[in-house]
DNA sequence: CCCGTTGCTTGATCTGAATCAATGAGAGTC
DNA sequence: GACTCTCATTGATTCAGATCAAGCAACGGG
């Protein structure tokens, strides 16, 4: 929204895809993307809205290629805990099953590159690298989900905040060094997003996030933007030890 | 310890395996069997001893044969989460990586089937069978991970024992119907153990437990046993959708 | 046998974050 | 311009679980 390409709803080659390089198909041979390509459909959703409901059938898995969607799940009371952020180049989907094991909602505006489950289960069976660069990208994923059980099982809530803007801080440096000078990106995500992904209220988000601003760590722009002077300074908030 | 074959710390059969079936060689033809049969190499490992730390070197990559052990991540200040419990047939260690990204250590006596990383991932390259269990059974993890992430940003204290024990009392249940009748088993692992996987402190597992307990919904038995007479109403006090 | 250690339980008190409640700011609509 | 939404902020109060503290039972030495 921001920056970045605006991409139709349409097909576009794979070779200008932004996330070309990091997606499931970064390893992909020549053939192998004409492959993809020629199964792949792209998808837009609207922020807030469902792209898959936890149990339901989901015939459809692919990547992300804009914006962000959350995997949530729900008690039966209602209490809800967001259990991965799907930024672009993430995977979203479990080849093999063919039901939705949380809630996806669509946290911004959302683009997919999307195949039919089972067209790129045939194709994962045929391709090692195919099936490699998804062992890989799972694993990452696993890697990610316990560092967020630290923070869920651990961290306060002040901790808890300025390990999401260290998390996306980072994101957004990307190749950067990222550890020093001022930054500034937008959050993209709603407080509630925010909240139901750090296992905290709504409230102590929006607290927390004015106390780091009393203090001089961060400051709050207009249209949900955040600037950092000293990213050394938040992370050592974070409490982490990365 | 309770029951179970006890094993000797030298090399068994893979055919007589107890995890053979379930484990990361649970599709494997004979051809391949045999292989891992020559590479690997059983070693036990006393309750409480290290078996890696975090970020560390670890040459040796494998399954677990019988016993818990955890992966922990510890804060700067000491604040520990454990982030999986490996129960048996569990695979242990991420190929490509040479570094461990936990701590791990034995919550109980534990016999490891480990192999040479290096001579593990060369036969994962050649094995389509392997490499496939090894994202199927990576994956199952992930769904793990993230239930878990569930009950430590969302779950009361009372909620995360009560899930615990229906945890452990479904895995003991195996492929028994699981849902009626008195079940009861060791929970073999130290209350400090349970305060680290669930996010609270040893007190409150304790003080949790013996709510229980005076409800009349659990009993507890010497040497860590649990007697589980409504295992129904248990899992109703456990808060999750499953 | 006494002594220290480990694992566990229970009680008293404190506190960080939830809950309950009110208000404000912007965007869309009639 | 008045309306209704959604999103966000801030304040007052409550409460679940942490922290601090004491004590007990089992165990293994010396």
């Amino acid at each position: 929204m921001a920056d970045g390409v605006q991409f139709p709803a349409v097909r576009v080659s794979c070779q200008r895809c932004d996330v070309r390089g990091r997606a499931i198909c970064a390893d992909c041979a020549p053939a192998e993307l004409e492959e993809l390509d020629r199964i792949k459909l792209y998808r837009r959703f609207a922020a807030g809205e469902m792209i898959a409901w936890a149990g339901e059938r989901m015939p459809m898995i692919g990547s992300v290629i804009e914006g962000v969607a959350s995997l949530s799940s729900t008690l039966p009371d209602g209490r809800r805990q967001t259990v991965g952020l799907m930024l672009p180049s993430d995977f979203l989907g479990r080849p093999g099953r063919d039901r939705a094991g949380y809630d996806v909602q669509a946290a911004t505006e959302v683009t997919f590159c999307m195949f039919r489950a089972q067209e790129f289960e045939r194709l994962l069976e045929r391709s090692p690298r195919l099936s490699h660069r998804l062992l890989e990208m799972k694993l990452d994923e696993l890697d990610v989900a316990r560092e967020w059980m630290v923070l869920l099982g651990r961290k306060t809530a002040r901790e808890r905040i300025a390990s999401l803007l260290v998390m996306f801080g980072e994101r957004e440096a990307g190749a950067r060094d990222g550890t020093s000078g001022t930054i500034r990106f937008p959050l993209r995500i709603t407080r509630e997003a925010m909240a139901d992904y750090l296992g905290v209220t709504i409230e102590t988000v929006s607290r927390q996030l004015s106390q780091l601003r009393r203090e001089g760590l961060i400051r709050l722009l207009e249209s949900r933007g955040v600037e950092i002077s000293d990213f050394a300074a938040l992370r050592r908030e974070a409490g982490g030890p990365e």
